[in-house]
DNA sequence: GATGAATGAGGCTTCATTCAT
DNA sequence: CATGAATGAAGCCTCATTCAT
């Protein structure tokens, strides 16, 4: 089989070894979404990354194995990449609300692994440990950001001084029952909800909620 | 177990025949909030129930049979008190808000019911049924209510021109968004959402969102 | 189905209940004789017990206790009774000796439980917790046995003053050795060794050698 | 891995080209005989032979073959130089037996081939072939040996006549099962059976036991 | 009606075996 | 020759469901 065919239709074997893992996670990340933790068949997961059973088992110890790393490597270079995006900020803190809850939405929610909310919020209590891992490593990274954007907005008299606790949470559960909304009624539905409105009267309703008193005028 | 004994401890034979189902979903509610559908075993069930495995095929034909009617038994009754409430109501609709959203809080959110949103948003995809059940029963429902009560507002003038598909979800959002999180990541952590404080808040955001411009001076 | 009838071939449920377990093991004695530890598959043991699989979980919680279960009860019932049949003799340690290894042999060797030595020796390694197990309730009392009768002996003067340990295990071991010989190679092979022979002469040999000097004139 | 380097740990190419073999089934028979047949992983017989799991099919077709070559290549050779010892022997039948059974001990039952015994006698049920054969090559070749001595001696009324058949199995019994005990329950328990003192009173027994009746005075 | 013993289909997991590199 | 990634058949175990009592 000469190389370069063989390049693009099979990679070589050490190349796959290297991408194996990830080829993994995101075709198990698809049949977890769809089907919830205990519904997913191994069998299902294999088939969609066209490998075979025994495949996943070089790779991951056990099915909860897998599901953990589907939940740790899906959201974290993301949330990476919000935090970044938010350190540099230089305009308003409502252009900087605008940005972060706009890019969580782009490079999460609307994305493949949007769906992992909703897998989180389903399965915690089953799998303690990983409610407790998402907790640290994207609530609470994902809170602070928010949380940096809000009393930036204090501090800087653009905000009211709110219940920054209560608001966090306020500011972020539109996004992500959005998220749960789209990867479980969304999808046995016709009529679904217009993302574009959605997020364009949450900017309405968040900032006239947030504005210091004046900026009313 | 003798009679005398038994009538002490458990109502009469009459009358738990009459409770029976509804004593079974109260059980399985429970179970499926806390493990979810797949991982939810018939005989928790029963034994939360205090009954027989073979008893629950006595009152449904299946485990799917007594999850639709967890879920229809659950929040219908709820949904009905909160309908004949708000269509009744004379003050302001600032007020009649606060009582929907209180209200929804107070008889679903806070009760052993409030698990089922995160029980139908987690399997909606594994039971199309039930996902469109509910989205005609409960979602469609609940937004006419909360839609009434914008329109209501807006056609007062108490409120601004909003994209009402939009803020109906924008609304109940942070409602069902809580409930979520009250019955997932808050029942494996030490540190849970101060409940008053989040919701004086989400009143103080959402109105200043929904209010008027002139109301703002 | 008329009581009478039923009662035959097919005992009450009550009944059943009772007697299950030790159907099971009786079941599962054979096969694990027959496969070794590994070999045996716990679906070829319940259909030896005419059974399904799952009832063998109804009773045993993995294939391990069943495992277990089989050694337990297989072989301390039998141990118990040589015991009392070696507490309360009178004649000769030569005769004495013959009474035990005679019984040993006719109530475990030649018996079907007989398979369970190879299985232990077998599988100690795998099972350190059976072979402790075995150690402390059939090993030591067996040979607490055979060494109280040898004892006795030497006490008497009818035996020499032997090395009691290791004469202890020489004494049983062709008795094991002839329980292993007939549940491995014996089965496999059209010339058996005679029983009947074997154990003369290993009396003949066995008693020579024990004897006290003066008693071979 | 450089040559030069491997030159240094391991023997040159060529010589490890004939040596394996050999060396896989040394590593297999310390796995097997720790194991037993199906627990062992081939996995775990190549790491300890220090090769990949490949490596084994270049030299044996499968599991059961390289099971084969164990038991086949690892008792034969022992057994050849037994029995050309025995052959030339001149001295006594007394002594001729102590040289036989102490050769066995000292050649197979305290080696590491010493397990195959409990290996063989564990599988036999499992692998007629292998039973068949170990019954032909090992045990006929064994047991003649046992018996022509027992014949010598009786023919040079050293030993009385004692029924050969069973004698010959007696005799070599209680070494079998020390072999088999050895790799067994020795194994799990901290106090072992002093290997000396049994067979110093191996060897008082059996020979007394078989001692011309004259002889004891 | 109520029970709980029994069933057996189905999923997770292991591991002997293959084969491209 | 040697490797080790990949395969898939097979077995343990669970649990929804049935049914005799």
């Amino acid at each position: 089989m000469p190389n370069s065919l063989a390049a693009k239709v099979a990679p070589s074997r050490r190349r796959r070894k290297e991408a194996r893992p990830a080829e993994l996670t995101a075709a198990a990340l698809d049949v977890f979404v769809e089907k919830g933790y205990a519904a997913t068949r191994l069998e299902d997961v294999a088939a969609q990354a066209g490998v075979s059973k025994g495949t996943l088992y070089l790779y991951f110890d056990s099915k909860e194995a897998l599901f953990k790393a589907v939940v740790r490597e899906g959201i974290l270079p993301a949330l990476t990449e919000g935090e970044t995006l938010v350190a540099g900020f230089k305009g308003s803190s409502e252009d900087l609300l605008r940005e972060v809850i706009g890019g969580m939405w782009r490079l999460i929610g609307s994305q493949r692994i949007g769906g992992i909310p909703k897998l989180v919020f389903a399965e915690a209590r089953n799998f303690p440990e990983i409610a407790s891992f998402y907790h640290q490593e994207v609530i609470m990274r994902g809170t602070a950001m928010i949380r940096s954007v809000i009393e930036r907005g204090i501090k800087r008299k653009e905000f009211r001084k709110v219940n920054v606790d209560a608001t966090v949470y306020l500011v972020i559960g539109p996004v992500l029952m959005r998220m749960i909304w789209r990867h479980s009624l969304d999808c046995c539905l016709a009529a679904n909800v217009d993302d574009k409105a959605y997020f364009d009267e949450y900017f309405a309703i968040m900032l006239r909620g947030l504005w210091a008193e004046r900026k009313a005028s």
